[in-house]
DNA sequence: CAAAATCTTAATGATTCCTTAACTATTTTC
DNA sequence: GAAAATAGTTAAGGAATCATTAAGATTTTG
């Protein structure tokens, strides 16, 4: 999930912006200082800054000359044409004038996040030694490059995806095959058997675990 | 020389937008109409578009569907919110709404050539041996000169575009075929195959790999 | 309008992967 | 502790996908 530092004093448009976002299934964190905001960035890493101008202690521009890799999105009632310049060409990314529209904002949120969206962790299933590569189609383990089959892969994907949980050995076979259903118990085995014995070869501890008469689980 | 392509059929805009941009330093290029532009991108990768809505031919919003890799600045009359929030979710990367001035437009163009600038957009996409120019539409090998045809080129430029991921077949078909769907995935077999021969002719190394039922990577 | 280049289709052979089936091992039930 | 049920391994044949070639269809070029 998203992460979008929320950096306004005006309670209500706070309330309204944290309203927004957590309708669109973003998680907000909140700052209601320059300074508290400064402090919040050392300790943590944001998808997302939203900015208000006018702060107390600290104004928004000095944030924008210290944030470096995170997109920022300006909210500000100055709708002046040196501001909006200003900040854009010192760092934000965009410049809203207040008052603004909530599905604007989203959109524009949306764009930010979108460019950024390179960041690896988005297509990335870890698990202990174990990753993932969702664009790449392959498996890492100790930094080490496992081949997988296609459907090697899909029960991975789905074991990992809920790595506490038990999957159904009726949920894998939905997976595996979309379309034929005659895909049997039999295959299933044998798939989880060769993926065992893949991932044996590159790390000692048997991460697939059967749970008896139900399905896997990934091993705690 | 950062080199943006105006779309805008309305004379004195243009000229305006012309001038605006030159002066900044900018390289312009011209379309009047969508179908313009289009054959433009076809034949050349710009740093930037700025876009109008309202085009003859071909309205906007199909070419920010079309556009894959370059940032879009919509320039457009119509204010209101729904065009904004479509054009901004289906791809543009900024909406201004006319008439706007010069200064914040100039600013918003140095934001996306800005976070663009560390991508692949340097007019080549290189990767170990291979120098693809994305002007000149052509492929070096160890600064040999390949002749491609233009939908060997549009496939490889998705390859080398992103040299880590997989590309689906589907992605590809997308890319080669814009108009006609009945591109089947013979011809795209076809196509990698004549690809991968011409490489053979001026490396050793076999750049081009199959990703058993997904699709093709370039070989690391 | 003809020649050249490119694209698509189709056929063939090669490769990879999936399923099946037989056998062994483990866990549960009585 | 033996029988029944479920799980695990292995190897073989078959199915699906891929690579290459060549020929016909289409587009581009002169």
């Amino acid at each position: 999930m998203k992460k979008i530092l929320i950096v306004e004093d005006d309670i209500s448009i706070h309330q309204l912006l944290e309203e927004l976002l957590q309708n669109e299934g973003y998680e907000t964190y909140h700052a209601y200082s320059g300074t508290e905001a400064l402090l919040l960035l050392e300790k943590e890493a944001y998808d997302l800054i939203l900015l208000d101008l006018m702060l107390p202690a600290l104004c928004g521009e000095e944030i924008i000359e210290k944030v470096q890799d995170t997109p920022i999105i300006v909210l500000s009632a100055k709708s002046s044409l040196e501001d909006k310049v200003h900040c854009l060409l010192s760092g934000a990314n965009d410049y809203l004038t207040k008052p603004f529209q909530g599905k604007e904002l989203l959109a524009r949120i949306a764009v930010q996040l979108r460019s950024n969206q390179a960041s690896f962790l988005d297509h990335t299933l870890k698990y202990k030694e174990l990753e993932l590569l969702n664009d790449q189609h392959t498996l890492m383990i100790s930094n080490e490059k496992v081949s997988l089959t296609k459907t090697e892969y899909a029960i991975l994907k789905q074991l990992l995806l809920h790595p506490t949980q038990v999957i159904s050995k009726n949920q894998l076979l939905d997976f595996i095959s979309e379309d034929t259903e005659d895909c049997s118990e039999y295959s299933l085995r044998v798939h989880i058997s060769n993926l065992r014995k893949k991932i044996k070869d590159y790390t000692s501890t048997p991460y697939i675990e059967s749970i008896w008469g139900i399905g896997f689980k990934m091993k705690e």
